[in-house]
DNA sequence: CACTTGACCTGTCCGC
DNA sequence: TGCGGACAGGTCAAGT
């Protein structure tokens, strides 16, 4: 297939967070809900953590999220966590059409598999072809000859097999933030957030532990909407603009969130151009473009060990 | 304890 | 055209 010089970049930035999470957990929801396992086949032990022969004959019973995390339960007080990492993807394939004919898959699998095509680094981008291919690293089959793949190119990603009431106690959910787009987050992110007075407010953005789901993406949009210059110290951020930052983060994944669903369908153009996923950002990723707010040039640094796009005119240095 | 840096990986891009 | 190296970034371990 052609590839234009820009799917490289368009890819690496399709990193999963928040919105892109959600939206795998929707199709999961609609998808593999109510399925059983046959067996799981692991092609990557690192991948996979647990028996997976434990998992056979279990029922999948609903689809949750927390931050960034998957965790989908079964029947028998089991639940299988999930991380996508960078380049993790979850592709359901139907059995509809047999399993000697994996190019004409029915529509709804059709449809789904496509709209989890989050992540980054699929030989295929927006129509991945056969299954599994060089990226599979699990693959979880259904007694109805449908199948789950967790695709992950650079083996960041996992997946573990726990007891339903023990997932609250994985490490990395066990100590994570608030939910950024339920409920109250402000009282909870306030209080984690000046915990870390000395780090800058971006290393404190894209730590989990002060508020759940914001990554990279997110944390440079949160920034720009609330006109805070990235390597700002927490200490020296007010509370109007922590809370500015917040519903900054929480509008930029709503919008993305929003445009999930079409991203897919024109994800490339014609010429490999970028999709709809950047549509909604104003900072990332374009530096070198004008600022929509002020025309100022936007520009990239490396603030907490990571690329930083800012508008050096609306989000001003601290110092002073 | 607070905070920073390096490791984990692979594919892509850039300069030579 | 090919090759080495930088780079991408979520999280954890190890370091200051």
């Amino acid at each position: 297939m052609c590839q234009g010089p820009d799917l490289g970049r368009a890819r690496l930035a399709r990193v999963p967070e928040l919105p892109e999470v959600e939206t795998v957990r929707r199709g999961l929801a609609e998808l593999v809900v109510g399925r059983t396992i046959d067996w799981i086949d692991v092609l990557e032990p690192k991948c996979f953590i647990g028996d997976p022969a434990a998992l056979t004959g279990h029922v999948f019973a609903a689809a949750r999220r927390r931050g960034k995390v998957l965790i989908l339960d079964l029947d028998g007080g089991l639940s299988l966590v999930a991380h996508l990492k960078m380049t993790g993807q979850m592709v359901f394939r139907g059995g509809g059409a047999g399993p000697d004919a994996p190019g004409v898959s029915a529509d709804p699998a059709e449809a789904v598999q496509r709209s989890h095509n989050w992540g980054a680094g699929h030989p295929t981008d927006s129509l991945i072809g056969d299954l599994p291919d060089r990226s599979t690293r699990v693959v979880v089959h259904f007694t109805d000859r449908a199948a789950l793949y967790f695709n992950d190119q650079r083996k960041f990603g996992w997946l573990a097999l726990t007891r339903s009431d023990q997932v609250q106690r994985v490490p990395l959910i066990a100590k994570m933030g608030p939910e950024p787009l339920e409920g109250d987050p402000w009282p909870e992110f306030r209080r984690r957030a000046r915990r870390h007075q000395g780090t800058s407010i971006k290393a404190a953005l894209l730590n989990q532990e002060v508020v759940a789901g914001i990554g990279n993406i997110y944390a440079d949009e949160a920034l720009w909407h609330a006109r805070v210059h990235p390597a700002t110290r927490v200490g020296d951020v007010s509370d109007a603009k922590l809370k500015a930052l917040l519903a900054g983060a929480a509008a930029s994944m709503e919008l993305s969130l929003s445009l999930g669903g079409s991203t897919d369908r024109n994800y490339v153009d014609a010429e490999g151009r970028r999709g709809a996923y950047l549509d909604f950002a104003e900072v990332f990723r374009r530096d070198g473009q004008p600022c929509r707010r002020c025309g100022r040039e936007i520009v990239k640094t490396r603030v907490a060990g990571r690329g930083t796009h800012y508008c050096p005119k609306c989000q001003r240095e601290p110092r002073a």
